[in-house]
DNA sequence: AGGAACTATAATAAATATTATTACAGTTAA
DNA sequence: TTAACTGTAATAATATTTATTATAGTTCCT
């Protein structure tokens, strides 16, 4: 998978830690060793379905419009990575069964474990990712056992 | 994810269609229109794991070693592209609690992740996928329901 | 009003990853 | 002993990802 998802999840940690002020695609790529531009486009997704606000001009940046914990990877994953997990097949080739349906078999088959990572990742939130990456003690074990 | 897991898949699909007699790399690249050192390439690491046995030489080939119903997919997945499902992150950023601890956070999710995506396609096995390329009766569905 | 500090976005270039091809050594059957 | 194979390394071509450049627009400040 390309960084996409790993960007738009640091971008949106970046700004869980810091609610009251904008930041920019400067400093936010300079956490992620990344260029600006690249984060400006991925950010300009997130706008697009609500999960941050956008100020242009002088003093303008980026700020969280929901709550961390209210942003689920799950979404995030869908807005940047959608497909990503199956894998690529060569084109169908019609002079063999196989051939023929192999790549939709492995879509069929990656679709349905798609649909379950996703479930798997709605169970992480921005809040969560944020605890991970400053050694507070998490919560998310205890939501995947049930607990 | 790129095609080796689809092409391992494609390869033993296509043997299991074929148990009494060998098949030649050239025979399998042509089902998946692609070239033939790859298909050796990758089906050199399944004789290594014991999934089928090579013969070299005038006549030689690929024949499988195992029951299409005893090859599941995850065993496949571990073989061909273990650690394809976590994303790309930016190197490390020591200056930035984010950067530093990014990819850390999300190889720890998406470690997990994997281990789910592996439990689920251990439910499919290569007599599965036969099925679906030649279009009968599934059986996959059932155990995924339990029934 | 004008300049500095921003975002938005498109176009291009560079870097990287994937795939194909070539080459050659070794094996086996006829 | 030759034709038909596999095994594997090295190189070339292609595709994808990422960085960079360029340009236009917005906002704040003086």
């Amino acid at each position: 998978m390309n960084s996409d998802f790993s960007l738009a999840v640091h971008s949106l940690t970046f700004l869980s830690l810091q609610l009251d002020q904008m930041a920019t695609s400067h400093a936010i790529a300079e956490s992620a060793s990344v260029h600006p531009v690249r984060i400006r486009k991925i950010l300009g997704l997130l706008r697009k379905q609500g999960f941050i606000v956008t100020k242009e001009g002088c003093g303008g940046g980026f700020i969280l419009q929901k709550s961390p914990a209210d942003i689920k990877l799950n979404e995030i994953y869908k807005i940047t990575s959608e497909g990503a997990l199956v894998p690529k097949c060569p084109p169908p080739n019609s002079e063999c069964v196989v051939g023929a349906n192999m790549k939709q078999a492995i879509t069929s088959i990656f679709g349905d474990a798609e649909n379950q990572l996703e479930s798997f990742l709605s169970d992480y939130s921005i809040k969560d990712v944020a605890s991970l990456v400053t050694h507070e003690p998490i919560e998310v074990a205890e939501a995947l056992t049930g607990e």
